[in-house]
DNA sequence: TTATAGTTGGGACATTTGTCCTTTTATAAG
DNA sequence: CTTATAAAAGGACAAATGTCCCAACTATAA
């Protein structure tokens, strides 16, 4: 549910001593949004330590919450390879620190850094990886076997998050997931 | 609802001339496999001509159409960066012209051919700024307004594919899709 | 030709999920 | 402390979707 990439957060930690004029940290609080859909950006975050969520918004005001992003994960950067604009918006949802760093730079350390590369490719890939399989289950599944499904992976997820966030990651009404909840028990 | 890729199949058929020992070309004729899920392999293909599918099959013999894929997209590429099994199947839907080329030939250009490398980027951005929207809009909305967004960009998709192939690609079943077909004339 | 299996189409009903609304509780603001 | 605002919970009903059928129509193989 909240994706990881410790691999990928060490090495950048190497990087940020090695090129210390490539990245700025920065801080966020609660609520607090780090990017907005559909702007342009020239910069990109990996996260050091705290939770946000990703998520779309449509024309009718309807969340859809991608992912929730946590230590070592990397957003803002599909825009470097696509050069279009944000294509979600980042709120952060705990207290979050992030290095921040510019898509030129960025370009610079996978051109000239085959272990950054090869990182950043398979952080690419998991993403991928990670999302068909989700999109799969909650397309073919019950509300239910979504919820027991949650339940297992995270335990505690609905101390964490709140119901709003667990049902537009879920894609689901907040009276659905209620309703859900009490015939679980 | 067919994914391509042309710049990618233009730069690969430049490699192909190059490296005349790393790609091979094998044909398919529809309703083959070419991949299957769970299973391990040393290879991956980019498509030359013709049309795929890619999907997954869960324990209850449900299958869920991750997308249909058309020239110059690759797959079984993501086993190169995990190191696991084959996440979904590939199947021929007409028949089909395929690239092949061994994860390891393939690893090697892309650490020395610094095109290649930034073409593959592109092409793993895409497939996740692709997955993320798609989602999201089927998870949200009613069935009725997902096949007028098919409608609109594929307006005979339903004489290319088969009555079950796109309720697997909606997840939903095939009786709702007939259902909404007709309350749309 | 016949048999067989796969595709399409749709009726009838059950179930799931959403919509709308009200109440309660918690939290923040003045 | 009071007021405003947001989050949580759930009742009642409507709408969307799935399940289980059966029938008609291919296509294909024997």
């Amino acid at each position: 549910m909240i994706r990881i990439n410790p691999d990928f957060l060490s090495y950048v930690e190497v990087l940020v001593e090695k090129h210390l004029d490539y990245f700025t940290l920065e801080k966020y609080t609660a609520k607090e949004v780090v990017l907005k859909q559909d702007k342009r950006y020239h910069s990109l975050f990996i996260i050091k330590s705290g939770i946000t969520k990703c998520y779309l918004s449509d024309e009718n005001g309807k969340d859809f919450i991608q992912e929730f992003l946590g230590e070592g994960m990397e957003f803002g950067e599909l825009e470097v390879f696509s050069r279009k604009l944000s294509f979600c918006t980042i709120e952060a949802i705990s207290e979050v620190e992030l290095y921040k760093i510019s898509h030129q730079n960025y370009t610079q350390l996978l051109e000239n850094d085959p272990i950054f590369n090869r990182l950043v490719m398979k952080s690419l890939a998991a993403k991928i990886a990670y999302k068909a399989p989700r999109h799969s289950f909650q397309q073919s599944y019950s509300i239910e076997e979504n919820i027991l499904k949650l339940k297992k992976s995270y335990p505690n997820f609905d101390k964490v998050f709140s119901k709003k966030d667990i049902a537009n990651y879920l894609g689901i009404t907040v009276r659905s997931l209620n309703r859900t909840l009490n015939n679980l028990n």
